[in-house]
DNA sequence: TTAATATATGGACCAGCGGTCAAGTTTGTC
DNA sequence: GACAAACTTGACCGCTGGTCCATATATTAA
């Protein structure tokens, strides 16, 4: 009885290697091409290993574009669930949304491309309309958060619903544009003007 | 000087029975499968024509995707052109937004795969990031009209960008889903919350 | 150090896709 | 009938995401 207790079992030090140089190369052909002119074998080319490694260690496409996702979003997640107001826990719903809101846009902004290829990568796959529908867990926390905040302000509405509109707008080919063109501040804007609608609240 | 002084010229009486033969084809199996499912090979077969017949017809899937669309769309168009009110004019901009908006669902829901074929194909297709962004005259028309009642009712606002976010809902795949099962009246819902706050008005 | 074993690797291979095109067929017109 | 224009066709192309497995490598136990 050793270290392997608890542990799964590590990932092999070559292995480990070889996730971060895909997912290096991932990012950065991204930033130069527009997603679905990224193949997974492009990918393996840049980072030096074989098509096989790339399915090997993400599963498919849409695990691999998951992942990169992630790892962009968990700095956010955290300054959600334990930062200053008015991202994190203290202010009202409606300056929390909208700060959130906003966030994410710039998010979206920063990675354009990664969200438009996480999003074909979900439409081109075999089993668009199977199992792993909403299983992406990055969107299932953002809903569960501004779906809670809008229910916290306005008990009587369908909150799940409204959320799930108010993210959606994220895949939207005309925003997806500007935000691949870095200006994440016309859509923040509009989702200040739609959640003071909803919630209420001073300004305007 | 015939008849074809103004006709751009007639389309053979066996072009129109095969395009009329391959509309009905793909909204057959858009019925049956999900859109990933439906490839221009098997709409072909499925109509009796080959393959190129349904390229030289509607020039890509996205082609044809859209060409069904507009077959469906035609009607609500004119509805809201000269129709009664609340769709048609006549009515206050929120009323005949949230009539307009429960409308389209209605109309993505009895074509659920479509509406999602149609996205597919567009991100499918080779250009996804061309010229042909949005020159969907159904979404830009449908565009237009929203945004022109938001304007109507919030001078203050940015009309087009809430117009873009609200018609990017019906693209978000939970939603989606919501309406291939049948089911637009959530969507309709939370489209009203979501005109009330913009626009005011009694209810609430 | 070595032997044993679990893991990782890469690229040929697969079925399928959207799209093209040259050659053959049908239609409408005079 | 003859003729040109319009239409049809399916083999073909390049490419995709995904599979497979013989081979190579890291790790651990002896």
């Amino acid at each position: 009885m050793g270290k392997n207790d608890r542990m799964e079992r590590r990932e092999r030090a070559d292995a480990a290697r070889n996730r971060q140089a895909i997912l290096r190369a991932a990012e950065e052909l991204l930033r130069r091409h527009p997603p679905e002119q990224v193949s997974v074998e492009r990918v393996a080319a840049a980072a030096g290993v074989g098509k096989g490694t790339v399915f090997h260690r993400f599963g498919s496409r849409t695990g691999l574009m998951l992942a990169l996702m992630a790892e962009r979003a968990r700095e956010l997640e955290q300054a959600v669930a334990e930062g200053p107001p008015p991202l994190g826990p203290g202010a009202g719903p409606a300056e929390r949304l909208v700060a959130f809101l906003a966030e994410v846009a710039a998010l979206a902004a920063r990675n354009g491309n990664l969200m438009a290829a996480h999003e074909h990568a979900i439409v081109t796959s075999k089993s668009a309309a199977e199992q792993p529908r909403e299983a992406n867990p990055i969107y299932v926390s953002w809903h569960r958060h501004v779906s809670g905040l809008i229910a916290e302000g306005r008990p009587d509405v369908d909150a799940e619903q409204i959320a799930h509109m108010l993210l959606g707008t994220l895949h939207m080919e005309p925003i997806a544009g500007q935000l691949r063109a870095g200006k994440p501040e016309r859509l923040a804007a509009g989702f200040a003007v739609l959640i003071r609608g909803l919630l209420g609240e001073g300004g305007r």
